[in-house]
DNA sequence: CATAATGGTTATGAATTATAACCAAATAGC
DNA sequence: GCTATTTGGTTATAATTCATAACCATTATG
């Protein structure tokens, strides 16, 4: 399945797209531009909900792990605190989310989703799943699963260390 | 599964991450949690090569496709043109490439590696292959290939368009 | 030729991400 | 109890990254 590669293309006018050899055969370059793809038309599909990659993440996990603190999420997140601030702060403006008081310590807040961010949660889900089934509904639940599989385990073994 | 909704939870020491279903079920989480190590570790594995990801990709591009053009490799990489130039202009200042004049289309820079580029480019080359391998090796080569094809298909699906 | 389109560049702006310093509250040491 | 240190959250700000608009020289169009 491979195609022969010249050496010298005769660029002059040649519409085609250039490739790479040794970059074709990187699993990681394979992997950003899936991501790329991903992105995109991820971004496409929050905007009606006016939720960007970040707020999205961040409104599911509060509706499902309710009370949790920003630094905790923070770090679920894997995103510095100070930038975790600003994301929070659009969300409890848009009344998605609440900041209150924790009883054990007064200067964390809990965060919960109110009623409309667990409906918006929902809704924009629904968006997500359909996207996700849009861009691979060439590739087999069970080729799915394989493929989460390896990318976990990538996960598990490179992101040991945060340094 | 689903814990009950108090507005002030106790999540005092919880040591543990936390995580959510919905997220877990999505590709694209994993696909970006993956991404996000893997890009890390590129990115360490680069700097002694005063390498981004980016120029990297750029120059290995270049040196497997003499003569291109910078608009081409723009197109190939899917960056926007002004944010090429400066790539090329960086890598041309290091002398690892050289713009050369295209015969047929006198504004035109036809790109190619300088000697220095393509052993650059080699010694890069085998850093990023022993990360992948440092990342991968608890996932099989044929597994590899699997998703290496899952991640493909995806691209060829929602690539289409550019809009 | 005159007009439009293209390759490359420059300048600039928007957006995302990271860093440093700060306050209030909590914890540790004495 | 009282100081010193650490932690959760915030603010301000810098550094990166990425996208947009306008421009020049050249080429293609008609």
């Amino acid at each position: 399945m491979k195609r022969t590669h010249k050496s010298v293309s005769n660029l002059g006018e040649s519409t085609e797209v250039h490739e790479s050899e040794t970059l074709d055969q990187l699993f990681g370059y394979h992997l950003k531009r899936a991501m790329n793809v991903f992105q995109m038309d991820l971004k496409q599909t929050l905007k009606p909900f006016d939720l960007r990659m970040l707020t999205y993440t961040a409104l599911v996990m509060i509706v499902e792990n309710p009370g949790l603190r920003q630094s905790q999420l923070a770090q679920a997140m894997e995103v510095e605190r100070p930038n975790m601030v600003v994301i929070i702060d659009t969300m409890e403006n848009r009344t998605l989310i609440t900041r209150d008081p924790v009883v054990t310590d007064r200067r964390a807040y809990a965060l919960n989703a109110t009623l409309a961010g667990r409906r918006l949660a929902e809704k924009a889900t629904i968006a997500v799943r359909a996207h996700e089934e849009r861009l691979l509904h060439a590739v087999p639940p069970e080729r799915r699963e394989s493929v989460i599989a390896a990318l976990t385990l990538i996960r598990t073994i490179g992101g040991g260390e945060t340094t």
